[in-house]
DNA sequence: CGAATAGTGTCTATAAGACATTATACT
DNA sequence: AGTATAATGTCTTATAGACACTATTCG
């Protein structure tokens, strides 16, 4: 039911809207994301980001990228993180047509991987490094999106308790640490993350004081804290120049 | 000539796409965003974001914020800054139907009233302030596409260049400081700001020897440097701790 | 000269990074 | 005891903010 028109004979061009999800977890400490396989044309059996079509025109937009989250990464989208990434719409970004994608953050805890017999029966793991150095080609203008998708999440890092959507409910510092290193890349000082993380009022709380087995002394678990915004933030180390201009 | 389908009964749900402009500038020392009056329903009458709807499926979203640009604002396009703010789709946000609005986020430098006799005639500068308190209420969603806008705004003057986009093409410290002062909202030592910005570098490059004509000491002029991104970035002071949740 | 604005210097509290030390578990 | 990991402490250097001072124009 679309009326409007400020001009009677200019009809509204068709265009069709859909959802991709850039769901970054942590694998064996490295940077993982989520793609599946495409099994149609165009780019049949190309790597790609999970998403879809908005389902009609009543469907709110992140409602769609939850869907697509379920459907397509059977991922229980009721606690994880997500949050809007950008809209990608190139005239020619899709052969089929006018196709204008939202993409959506999609932060997960450790997952074993995809379960078959699921719509995510072609979906799997992938590391973001292999990606984004060029060793797999992504349909579509994805690589951009998931290169956009993990520069938003370092930066994120930085000034949100993000890090803590990567971890379990409850997790060592350790646990938070390794998640730091592995998407910004770097090596981190085990004692002064210690006590920069217990710096920022609110980020962490303990979980009672519960303790993990394993081979040295128990480590203390935390939850995630009542902040969301980081005060001071965790700066990353060293962000090496990288585009400087003409000198 | 879109065709695809996974599945042939379903039809592509028909979706109209907008775009909307968070125009910014400041204007004796405060930060104000461009506005319309809506000339016709909904709203009719309401004070509104300039934008409009993509022209045809072959436009691309970016290129119509730019038409939009010159259309409803009568602003050059050419040297403006300009970036993508978001995508609202809430399906009830237009009363007209599904319609997706991309928001981008233009920067300007100080400028005169808009001019009458052009698309721009019921445009007019409104301080940002009494928007967001509340004073004028907006048509659609757009209160929040503005208080985004802002937002986006403050957080990127901190690690981006950005401050000199709302500068003419040479300026002074002193003037960069009134650009920081009036989007931030706070108050900066002279001496310490100077220091700041100077240890950029190539964020500001002096522009020739030359120099201005006022009361005092006349300032040196810089224009842009090469760097669009800050190291070491101008942290703003004290960002108030505004969400604790509960202690 | 005095007023006004531009630019520089200095001091101090605080934070960041390197690295030593102590604490608590397991075998 | 020996080893492994967690947690805390110390030192040095860099940075942020407060503020005094010098410089250059105009009337």
């Amino acid at each position: 039911m679309v009326r409007f028109m400020p001009d009677e004979s200019w009809s509204p061009p068709i265009v069709l809207i859909a959802v991709d999800l850039v769901i970054l977890t942590l694998r064996s400490s490295a940077l993982h994301v989520l793609l599946v396989e495409r099994g149609i044309a165009p780019y049949q059996g190309d790597q790609a980001l999970p998403g879809g079509f908005l389902n009609n025109a009543a469907e709110d937009i992140l409602a769609a990228a939850h869907r697509e989250l379920r459907e397509e990464a059977d991922l229980d989208a009721g606690h994880l993180h997500l949050e809007q990434l950008g809209t990608y719409g190139a005239p020619e970004r899709d052969p089929r047509g006018r196709i204008i994608s939202v993409a959506y953050l999609a932060i997960a805890p450790s997952l074993p991987e995809p379960t078959a017999g699921t719509d995510a029966a072609s979906a799997s793991w992938r590391p973001v490094d292999d990606i984004l150095s060029g060793h797999t080609k992504l349909a579509f203008d994805h690589h951009q999106i998931l290169a956009d998708g993990v520069e938003r999440a370092r930066t994120k890092l930085e000034h949100s308790a993000l890090g803590t959507a990567f971890c379990d409910e409850t997790f060592t510092i350790a646990d938070l640490q390794q998640v730091y290193e592995a998407v910004w890349g770097v090596q981190l000082d085990p004692r002064n993350f210690y006590r920069k993380v217990q710096a920022v009022p609110g980020f962490i709380v303990p979980a009672g004081d519960e303790r993990r087995t394993t081979k040295g002394r128990p480590a203390r678990l935390f939850r995630p804290g009542p902040r969301t915004v980081l005060h001071p933030p965790l700066v990353r180390p060293d962000q090496q120049p990288m585009n400087l201009g003409v000198q």
